[in-house]
DNA sequence: TACCGGTTTGACAGCGCTGTCAAGCGACTC
DNA sequence: GAGTCGCTTGACAGCGCTGTCAAACCGGTA
């Protein structure tokens, strides 16, 4: 019934310990004896325990990802991309959401990590933007990954997965520039996440090297979700200096910001322009549909998972801290129904 | 650095089995023995290895969560309340989000859980309802909780948590009736989920009880998507015997038929009402919000958990198979703007 | 032939815990 | 005081694998 490495090697006639050289890839193995072994395992369909391998290697052939996210469509997407990549690479998953305010919340990981001797962390924001939980993490003397807002790629001296939301922010401000548009508002996403304050910025930036100025009252604070788009775009209609598009930090408050409109009785987009960002289910379930930026998250998620799994694999080969590396992605500007030229 | 069961035991001054004792609450332990063993437990900041327990005792303190299911939401309050019940028994969570009409779902499963020695499963829907794949797992030797629409307590022979749709389908249009409506439409979910077809039992069930007949063209398959419902409501709204209300299977078809509903300038709740299941953020990202069932995700999902604990615990304890045992939840009517007297 | 260096393999200890079983201990009985 | 029982504790093996180190092997060289 179960199958244990001892079978194996009994099977293809070598010792058990060549059969672990075979199961770790270590490279060692002569070409004939490893297609033995590998005959072996596939006739007994052996499966490796991971709970003995983590007990003798002293680390887990496994993962957490830690979250504090109430965007449920982004959290799916960012654990299918992880687990695609911890499937190919034999990884397990822990997943962690949490408090990202909760006071523990350093205790709470760290116990995570001691019991169940996680080889790796993938951290989400806002918590990889808190400078303080990421000196703590970092004296955990455990491998990390962090996905942030920006490209300073040269700066951080961790590893890192860039979302460039400025250039794409960007993108898509001038997108609307060039569909005639001047009167752009903005609509933020939480103040604490990087991601709102960088897409804030290129939406800044186009607008300055348009030459367009910008009217403070066009500039709303809202927190990522459905209801402050649709507060936001309230306020922004009953402008006197009314706007002629609305680039909305999400798809969900983008959609907050369409149903206002329609309450208005705003028709989109032939008196008003709405623009999201993430290109998440939300960005399809309006009429019309939302033109928004595309932001690859389970490519980004394995991308993190990829990057995660070779510097472990890179420490426990070599014994010495690895380079931290970067990879980096910007979102992609698509469009549909939300927006139109500019009167 | 890293603090054992010895060093536990040395520092309480008893032996390390009387730690693993209390550290698995065997009961067997005296008073202030157990007293002196969690004081030096909280002094050394001690947590046990997990990967030594699942070895040792040849049983992982892991479950797994087995879902296909495209609502995210859903799927993370799922999570959550899973991960509640884990974090209070000291259980990992192996999450596996598959594709239920995959070929290989079983081997993949099978491999899963001989790698992990996962102690349990808890499967939700489709795939907790499909009766090949419940019998290839009980084959399988694991101890599964599955979640399941319906109320049949009686018959079951495996652990289940039971929803009862049809009850709470039943009170729904009940609930229509009651307020006047004598022509409701149904538009279904996906055909292989049971909840669907219970949902719409429920709804024959009202019409039948309260003497109403049931046009056969008010009924209309949809897929539990936001689209299926836009297209279900503009068939109904065609209709010439057209249907003062809707009684959508989930909130995001009954989002759908909403925004339908609109496009087609019927006023809601004036012209039409809608009532959608389940209560999930779509509900309220409406105008007007949606009525609903309310359907307690997150404590279904602890509560499964926790049955399955109970199960494992039980069997570990006695060796004897445990009696498999049931758990009901009926889906609460919530009355909200899209659905008002009928004319 | 003997020797050397590099490659490939095997023997063995031990990771931190649980299961098994036997020993210790106190209270009670005759 | 010896025997008995039930509760509590400890000694010890071993779970299935990896890390370490030494042995075996192989081709080339002196």
């Amino acid at each position: 019934m179960k199958v244990t490495i001892k079978d194996v090697a009994e099977h293809a006639g070598v010792s058990f310990k060549t059969v672990s050289r075979v199961i770790n890839h270590e490279g060692t193995v002569k070409q004939d004896t490893l297609a033995k072994v590998n005959q072996a395992i596939k006739e007994l369909n052996y499966q490796p325990n991971t709970a003995a391998r983590n007990l003798a290697g002293a680390k887990a052939f496994a993962l957490g990802f830690i979250y504090d996210n109430p965007n449920a469509y982004y959290v799916i997407d960012m654990q299918k991309g992880i687990l695609e990549e911890c499937g190919r690479k034999g990884y397990e998953l822990l997943i962690h959401p949490c408090v990202s305010t909760n006071e523990n919340i350093m205790k709470e990981i760290q116990q995570m990590v001691k019991r169940t001797q996680l080889s790796g962390l993938i951290v989400s924001p806002p918590l990889s933007e808190n400078p303080d939980f990421i000196d703590q993490l970092a004296d955990l003397d455990i491998e990390f990954v962090r996905l942030v807002s920006g490209n300073d790629t040269h700066q951080e001296d961790t590893s890192c997965v860039f979302v460039d939301d400025r250039e794409a922010a960007n993108t898509i401000v001038e997108y609307l520039i060039s569909i005639g548009h001047k009167k752009i508002a903005f609509i933020s996403g939480d103040k604490h996440h990087k991601s709102s304050s960088e897409r804030q910025n290129g939406y800044l930036q186009a607008m300055e090297n348009k030459g367009l100025s910008v009217d403070d009252a066009w500039i709303v604070e809202g927190r990522y979700s459905f209801d402050s788009g649709v507060a936001g775009a309230k306020q922004l209609l009953a402008l006197a200096n009314r706007p002629t598009a609305i680039f909305a930090c999400n798809d969900e408050i983008a959609a907050g910001a369409l149903l206002a409109a329609r309450l208005d009785g705003v028709e989109i987009p032939a008196q008003l322009s709405i623009v999201g960002f993430e290109d998440s289910p939300f960005s399809r379930q309006t009429v019309p549909q939302l033109t928004t930026a595309a932001q690859p998250t389970k490519l980004i998620a394995s991308s993190a998972a990829e990057l995660l799994i070779n510097n472990i694999t890179h420490n426990r080969l070599r014994s010495r801290p690895s380079a931290p590396r970067h990879r980096g992605f910007t979102p992609q500007l698509v469009i549909r129904g939300s927006s139109a030229k500019a009167n």
